[in-house]
DNA sequence: CTAAATTTTTAGACATGTCTAAACTTTTAT
DNA sequence: ATAAAAGTTTAGACATGTCTAAAAATTTAG
């Protein structure tokens, strides 16, 4: 049986694992998670011995087959949640992350199929990620991060890469939900920053906010 | 900030108070959870400090207002999500009960308020039980027991008061659901069994299954 | 009304998951 | 190459909620 803690440390290994390269570290989990490095030790001992991460005492951290099946049903039930909260329930898409968390660690195959089905089988949630299928394959896209982009190119918004509200009030803000079209106008090289069109009006973001959003180009 | 295990006991002794009168007992609150009477004086001595229960050593226990509270919102979150397991993901009734005391539990005033709505505010919960609104009011109903009946007389099953899968099963295989009508042919002293009558077929119950049956009679 | 039976509580232990402080590795910089 | 800095692990502690066994209180029966 696993826990409900062991399953927000697999999930934030995979979500750490998916934007970096190699190992993961001890302290990267304890800042995804909000813990601290002691205890994320503690744990990494127990996933091991459940055989659910391979782990080397200061070398890091990486998944098993048996521990990535697990993380990757975690994130399939925090998004299918979402975009049934989103399209259902009428939550904003800066609200749901919060209540998602929770209902993520309900145990039940038969709810979440059925969920599943309820929603018509959504490749993507209401932030644009992809939602895994049951048998654990992630839909693709063919986007790129904002930050990627070449000067003078535009394309249209897809999705985010951040379930944070203060990110997602931000973005509201500035007028860039899913599909907004964006004209990338100008990197500045001083600190990565730069320029865009929304609708024929010029903004200017961050290289934080630039990586975080997901365009697909024309 | 209240845990889940509290909850449970708030649950538990709530339910236990709606069958019996006075105080509570420890052994009925242990049986009622699946745990020992230990565990049960343990919790009680915590429920009192956070001021959730009135309880006296060896006097049994009763909820105060915050804890009446408390369990009844439990409830209520336990009852609309079986009915919109029912209703919406179509689990048959007698599936729904293991899933929705794990969702009883998350924590989201919004997300159970808009549950709600989402099913139009519905008054009872697929086994007929009633749901209480948001501000704790129990909706009422006049039934009785299928059990307290008398001769000759028949009505309507309106509901249950015992959600488990086994009873559940029984009730469908006796061709028994919300809405069937009942005619009580005879009550055995003996044993306080009863002679049904359901559709032209006459049936014998035991006074257990009749007792958690709510009819209404014309 | 006392003794036996039942119920309840206490004592001590354990598992989970967390923490801080101290010790130990590894990496980085000079 | 080595010392300082950064990262990681261990040790020991604590909170929660559970358990069994034993002690204490209450209820029931003769």
């Amino acid at each position: 049986m696993i826990t409900l803690a062991e399953e927000n440390y697999l999930k934030a290994i995979l979500s750490i694992s998916l934007n970096t390269d190699g190992k993961v570290s001890t302290n990267a989990i304890a800042g995804e998670i909000g813990t601290s490095a002691a205890s994320v030790s503690d744990m990494l001992k127990k996933l091991q011995e459940k055989k659910l991460v391979k782990y080397e005492k200061y070398k890091g951290v990486s998944l098993t087959k048996k521990g990535n099946s697990y993380a990757t049903s975690v994130i399939r039930k925090h998004r299918l949640w979402e975009t049934f909260l989103v399209n259902n329930l009428n939550f904003d898409w800066g609200e749901v992350h919060d209540v998602a968390e929770q209902l993520e660690h309900i145990k039940s195959e038969e709810l979440i199929d059925r969920l599943d089905a309820f929603l018509h089988y959504p490749k993507f949630d209401p932030h644009g990620e992809p939602i895994p299928t049951k048998d654990g394959k992630i839909p693709t896209t063919n986007t790129i991060p904002l930050n990627e982009l070449s000067e003078g190119t535009n394309g249209k918004v897809m999705g985010v890469t951040l379930d944070e509200k203060p990110f997602l009030d931000y973005l509201t803000k500035l007028n860039i939900s899913i599909g907004t079209e964006i004209e990338l106008l100008e990197k500045i090289s001083f600190d990565q920053s730069i320029s865009i069109k929304i609708e024929n009006t010029n903004q200017h973001i961050s290289n934080d906010v630039a990586k975080h959003l997901l365009i697909k180009t024309k």
